[in-house]
DNA sequence: ACCTTCCATTGACATACGTCAATGTACAGT
DNA sequence: ACTGTACATTGACGTATGTCAATGGAAGGT
């Protein structure tokens, strides 16, 4: 078996009022804002939409567009992978990024939900 | 062209498509990242938190609760407001410091707005 | 004028981050 | 078994970032 993909943060879907009703605790933060880093370069960024907007990319579709080396694609996708906004699945030999829609909804939420 | 050619991609309330239904260029990937940078770190987080729970918060109530020097406090603040998510107004002898709704609603919307 | 208060700036430091070349690992196809 | 492909990891590098002590600057109170 590979290593475990699933070990990731999976929080619940009714995680937490906006932080414009409420402010933050320091532990929520730490939580959240692993999350904003994540999204926080822009070629992550640009990693993430293209993914959100293709609804699932393989590696191989990324260092082009990117214009970045396979390594620091590699550790980009781990780092939104950690931060649980993107899941992996391998099938074959390519491995299919999709976004998490709840890990999302959580960065939405924070931001004050409509 | 009565339509606006190029588009400023700054705080407009239609600003932008959300990124779950087309991939960023980099240029919007540039200024959408910095927003979501500034919000990246803890400290900042919680900072941004608590002026958008106040409504309004001057710094001298600030460095209490994160339990960081007033230099850095001062820092965080600059960060936040470079990125256009908070304002600050000098009145009297204190910088009173709230968020931008315009700005915070532009975050919302690159995640996907529903 | 003088002092005090609130906040910004500077300088310095350690740490974290983005990047790539080189290498490793796992697997598919032959 | 061998070869090639798809990613991950390591090591190294420059740069950016978070932090605070020290200092500066503007405005209020006396």
């Amino acid at each position: 078996m590979t290593k475990a993909a699933t070990k990731i943060v999976q929080d619940e879907a009714a995680c937490c009022a906006p932080m414009t009703e409420e402010a933050l605790s320091a532990g929520d933060a730490d939580e959240f804002a692993a999350i904003f880093a994540a999204l926080g370069d822009p070629i992550r960024l640009r990693l993430f939409s293209i993914i959100a907007a293709e609804g699932e990319a393989c590696s191989c579709n990324l260092e082009g567009p990117l214009e970045r080396s396979q390594p620091t694609i590699s550790h980009h996708t781990k780092i939104l992978a950690e931060a649980g906004l993107i899941v992996g699945d391998k099938r074959g030999k390519w491995v299919w990024w999709s976004v998490s829609p709840e890990r999302l909804k959580v960065a939405r939420q924070v931001l004050g939900a409509d």
